[in-house]
DNA sequence: ATGCCTGCAAATATTTTGCAACTGC
DNA sequence: GCAGTTGCAAAATATTTGCAGGCAT
């Protein structure tokens, strides 16, 4: 497992060339494992956990890094600051307008989503990012 | 026109519960006529030109209370810091990933777009933000 | 050996807040 | 007059940059 991943960590590195240091090694595992949409902060703070000595700064390097090389994708922002998440699978957001809290969705549930592959100005379409904006559960009993 | 104009701010003032000052009426016009998705700043920036004395603080909080209100909306930021657009038409955004330009997108040249109003968790919907990342026309000659 | 990376500290940029004076209702 | 609003300045947050030393290749 653990095999497989640095491997592929190290692949990834050398198809953008980039070296393969501990902390961005580090920094993938973390990121991979974190649920949601962290923030920088949340990112560098479980880092931390594992790399003490781990700057801010070189977390936010990092972070562009892997998001200019497509590893992850920056996030619309209903919070305040940069957001990420991993490329995994394709799902959009749920984003409740009172609580702010995003919820991911699946391609298939969300049960739209059209696939023209050019747009009439003639946009090159790479992918949707879909945003449902509207009242949770939670809020609708409020 | 001014006149309407005028009327329908201090009607939608009334709507929300918020006292009509010169402040927020300029802010007020002067968005409107902003296009694309401009930031606190680049908003600030214009208004000054009216009111001079105006502070950022005041842009600032405006903007949240138009954004609350419903009056503008936030955007997604493929760009820095916060942004918005006024609820005018429905439609949504083309985001070239390599300039980063933002354009619109009219609902129906989209294409997509179901019409559930209820999804999967009980989420209520009240609307779709479609954001389309790809390349642009300029960008694909380059 | 070389050039990319890191940590640190300082610089910028962005947004929020406290407060006294002022203004719309 | 009272509550809500403004401008200012300062604080809090968020992000970027320069640089000297260190590490990957």
């Amino acid at each position: 497992m653990l095999v497989n991943e640095a491997k592929s960590f190290r692949e990834l590195c050398r198809e953008n060339g980039i070296a393969v240091t501990h902390q961005r090694q580090v920094l993938y595992e973390v990121m991979k494992t974190m649920h949601g949409h962290p923030s920088p902060e949340e990112v560098y703070a479980q880092v931390k956990k594992r790399v003490p000595a781990i700057s801010l700064a070189t977390v936010y390097k990092n972070i562009h890094l892997f998001v200019e090389s497509g590893v992850f994708r920056e996030v619309s922002m209903h919070h305040g600051s940069l957001r990420v998440e991993m490329n995994d699978e394709s799902h959009h957001h749920m984003v409740c307008s009172k609580c702010k809290a995003i919820t991911d969705i699946g391609e298939k549930e969300l049960g739209l989503v059209s696939k023209q592959d050019r747009l009439p100005s003639g946009f090159l379409v790479e992918r949707y990012a879909v945003d449902v904006i509207g009242i949770c559960a939670k809020c609708q009993q409020a």
